[in-house]
DNA sequence: ACCTGAAGTTCACGCTGTCAACATATTTTC
DNA sequence: GAAAATATGTTGACAGCGTGAACTTCAGGT
């Protein structure tokens, strides 16, 4: 409840205000989502006046943004983190696959755990503006994407010229799986919404490359269900 | 801007207000989102008092679930509609995997074309009840999604066991496609959306099929791109 | 020491959703 | 058919919201 920045603060200014108020709009998003996102209770929690904001967003939206756009550096995180779990088997190809598996995967399981930054992120008033580099650690949602599928080109299962609309796919796929799991699929039962997840991500591979989903030992591909 | 409800009404009691206010809550989502929805705007148009409203919808949330309702049957006449513009060729492979390709295509048109309506019938707030029945026509989303992969089953192509995985992927394919053209892609120039809508329908049917989407006069895959 | 500009406050406005109490029309009941 | 009951619409009020304008407090340069 007590945030780090909720005491009263002793000096006048603050210091590093537009960071407090960023970082109460997050905790406001995190259970809530977007439109629990008031100013006047972000200014609230970080213990000074409302319009004291305009200091440092131009109005709501703007704030909003900013929220969004660390949603969008956790986002990142969880995806990465699925990644970082693997262990490579030597087979390039199955390791490859892996990887955007375990990058999708990351996704849906962010957007489930922490819906209401997921909802954030893609939030309508939250358009970036020009703020290309969104992530530091070169570890944005997108860049994440963009490595599988180099890699799965590398490993010779996709065909260079074929990135764009596997990009697409991939992106849709699991952007989409994440909000019908919110959405009209929230009431499943978790056994059951795993499963959808895995075979939804198998189904994607399937869709993605010519030669199919490569598997641990063979070059065949299994059956999913 | 004078809809057909605006007109001063010469009774005390309106006849039907309730219809009258969806009405009006459907022409302000359709340009503006669920977010243009506001109760107060609502009974402006039809004029009549806000809190008449209240005696036929608990909330404000209430209203825009009734507007979505709406919604999600404008989505299924869309995608029902693109479907009726098919010649069937004799081929019941290729008819039935182009009918469920146009159920697909109806649901990103429409997605583009309406978006404020789209964006309504899966606003968070519109969490239908127990409302099963939702389209009379029987011509619901879901159900139309059903129709196709029942077709793609007693076709052959697809093993009927597979049918639940087979919807996940499709409607999360389509609906993170739509959600995407109108967030993050928002931008992208018409004809390359097309192409990736296209592209991005073909690889789903890739991900569905065991045998390959079916071509016209030949039995084999073409490649996309 | 003064000035200047950045950062925060106060006051005010119009807008919203919603509650309580009231007014009017329609339907039911005897 | 009048009266009672019920459905439907109105008025007034309230707190909460985003935001603009004017004011205050502080830090830094000269």
């Amino acid at each position: 409840m007590t945030s780090a920045t909720a005491r009263p603060r002793r000096s006048y200014h603050h210091g590093d205000l537009r960071n407090a108020l960023v970082e109460a709009g997050v905790e406001l998003a995190r259970d809530g989502g977007p439109d629990a996102i008031v100013l006047r209770e972000v200014a609230r929690r970080v213990g000074v006046s409302p319009n004291a904001a305009y200091r440092h967003f131009d109005d709501l939206p703007d704030l909003i943004q900013a929220v969004a756009h660390r949603a969008l550096v956790e986002l990142g995180r969880s995806m990465k983190r699925e990644t970082s779990r693997l262990r490579p088997t030597g087979d390039e190809a199955v390791d490859a696959w892996r990887q955007l598996r375990a990058v999708g995967r990351g996704y849906v399981e962010f957007a489930l755990n922490d819906c209401g930054l997921f909802r954030t992120a893609f939030d309508r008033r939250a358009r970036q503006g020009r703020e290309e580099g969104s992530v530091e650690d070169g570890c944005s949602p997108q860049e994440l994407l963009a490595d599988g599928l180099h890699r799965l080109v590398a490993a010779g299962l996709l065909p260079a010229e074929d990135i764009e609309p596997a990009r697409m796919l991939a992106w849709s796929a699991v952007h989409g799986l994440a909000l019908l799991l919110l959405g009209p699929y929230s009431d499943l039962p978790t056994r059951e919404r795993d499963g959808m997840i895995d075979a939804t991500l198998d189904q994607v591979g399937k869709g993605l490359l010519p030669s199919g989903v490569p598997q641990r030992r063979t070059g065949r591909t299994r059956k999913v269900g």
